[in-house]
DNA sequence: ATGAAAGCGCTAACAT
DNA sequence: ATGTTAGCGCTTTCAT
């Protein structure tokens, strides 16, 4: 293996010289810093992880928390953490990927041994389990997604209640005036997962301020649930002509079944969904979406880190602006009594 | 930060004799050892990761490459991501995501700095850039995916030619003599995916021993390339009666286009997928399936990975049989002219 | 602008 | 069965 002090031979200069060229936190010559470099590149030198972590007590790594409950909306998960990854890397940073299921105890011991510098949260609960210990541990983190009580702790998330505001605003401004909102599977709602409340908060809201009738459902994903939840909205407001889904999983079902039942989108029911791009653009319909960021979510996660490893304080919540895209999903309210 | 020589003056023993406690290297007195242990609970010591890489020279972690172009087959590479992680921590392991663009240089980056004893590589291409190089650098990696030349390397896969061979197999013994494949998308076949060729080869072989005729045609996901793709499939060979499709992402606009089309499942045509479990069972029609094992694939590709790092040779490939499960998409091929 | 040297916390010979 | 000790490769004072 290349060391430093074989660098430092190699240049004819000392190990601390080459230190310092790495760092750039002293001045070096121009002469001697490009001799170094070259030694550097010719020997193929790379700096020993654990060394630079003992002797700079800074591992230049960063934990990912992953969520325990996966096949919900996995593809989002992923894009987070592919663009979470990324992102680290060009701040010199690599991530160390736990799962959920370790949970207390992993990050007990990434922190105890100073594996992980900071962490980012993935996939928190209003109420998190997780939330005393990483507003105890003395080392810097971000939550992907808003807890109830956000005191002292950074969060980054899709500002799911404007999310919501803007689906209603979208349907209302078209004539609708009454809606259903198909949602998430209740197992969602069980464990109080933070969007999926706040969504339904921003709805409830700017229904109640633009008079428009509005009925929540829970849904699981798939057909037979579809099917049920869809016919008991039906039974109990059949003049609905509005729908805001937010479970990716429910999408197509909700598509497919509307079409059994003869119902046209959007001349007959708009639909506007809460989902990636993806998933509104691949579909049977090109659906009105406000799109999830995965990728600026990711990012802004890692920024936010950043900043707290500079030694800025915690406390931040950043919620990204809802964009609402309008595509073939959407329409005008029929006429009533049509 | 408690060290292990706090942990050692607690308990009053020396700092080998902490280390040793806590490695098993060598016999210890059961006394000693539950003193020691009793100290590393009440100290709450975590030794540090970075000596502990340093003096020892293995650092624990190993790191896992993740394919570049996501969007695909997401779910199943989050699941393997995922099980890779929880298992490698059985073993005491960390892993470490590293993303697919850095590529080459992030190979040499964890290997040149000790930061990784050893690697898992998915998404494998038949002819990946990424081989010579894992050749070459003297730490064990395990590829969870076939390369054409495995030469000297260690792999984990599904069957996929033995996949093809079932799925075939399934429908000769409903009767059916003539059968489509809906392929992956095009961009799948172009960079050479081996589990898309592979499927195919074990198709087109047990098709022609058993004598039925068969054709493949590339498919994109959603609605328009599906529905673009089986016109031209009944067009060209208006009796195929049984279909094969491997695309998650042209399943279910499958199911939606055959219906359209007036085509009953099973009764016109019987469906065979390979896919996640959840895809077979979630759709519209319970589909009959061979499943991607994913969380076998990356059990598999940890325990592999551990046996390569404590000596045991690379070289070898370990192909999981696959299992078709039969459900509701398949069925006896109507009888001819009808 | 550069060098010398003292650790960082742990492992693994080498003792006994 | 346990203790002593010499590093592992780097960062960072302290010197010059």
């Amino acid at each position: 293996m290349v060391t430093l002090a074989e660098v430092a031979r190699h240049a004819g200069v000392s190990a601390s010289t080459v230190s310092y060229v790495i760092s750039g936190k002293r001045a070096i010559s121009a002469g001697t810093r490009e001799r170094v470099r070259r030694s550097i590149r010719e020997l193929g030198y790379h700096p020993h992880a654990g060394a630079r972590a003992l002797a700079g007590s800074r591992s230049h790594i960063i934990a990912l928390m992953v969520p325990l409950r996966t096949e919900l909306y996995v593809p989002v998960m992923m894009e987070i953490a592919v663009t979470v990854a990324r992102a680290a890397r060009t701040h010199g940073y690599d991530v160390l990927l736990l799962t959920g299921e370790e949970e207390p105890d992993a990050v007990r011991r990434v922190v105890g041994s100073n594996l992980a510098e900071a962490m980012i949260v993935m996939d928190v609960a209003l109420d998190d389990r997780r939330l005393e210990l990483l507003r105890s541990v003395d080392r810097p983190s971000v939550l992907v997604g808003i807890p109830a009580d956000a005191a002292g702790l950074t969060c980054v998330d899709l500002d799911f209640y404007a999310t919501g505001a803007v689906c209603v605003e979208h349907l209302a401004g078209l004539g609708h005036r009454e809606i259903a909102v198909v949602g998430e599977a209740a197992a969602v709602y069980e464990r109080r997962t933070g969007f999926a409340e706040r969504t339904l908060a921003g709805i409830r809201e700017r229904a109640g301020q633009l008079g428009v009738r509005m009925l929540h459902r829970p849904c699981e994903g798939g057909y037979e649930g579809v099917s049920a939840v869809l016919s008991r909205i039906l039974d109990e407001r059949p003049g609905t002509t509005g729908l805001v889904v937010q479970n990716e999983a429910a999408v197509e079902p909700l598509l497919a079944v509307l079409r059994q039942r003869g119902r046209a989108v959007p001349e007959d029911v708009s639909v506007v969904a809460v989902c990636p791009e993806e998933v509104a653009t691949q579909g049977s319909v090109r659906l009105t979406s406000v799109a999830v960021p995965a990728q600026e979510l990711g990012r802004q996660a890692v920024e936010a880190l950043m900043a707290r490893l500079a030694g800025r304080p915690a406390g931040e919540v950043l919620l990204l602006p809802p964009s609402l895209t309008v595509r073939d999903s959407s329409g005008p309210a029929p006429a009533a009594g049509v």
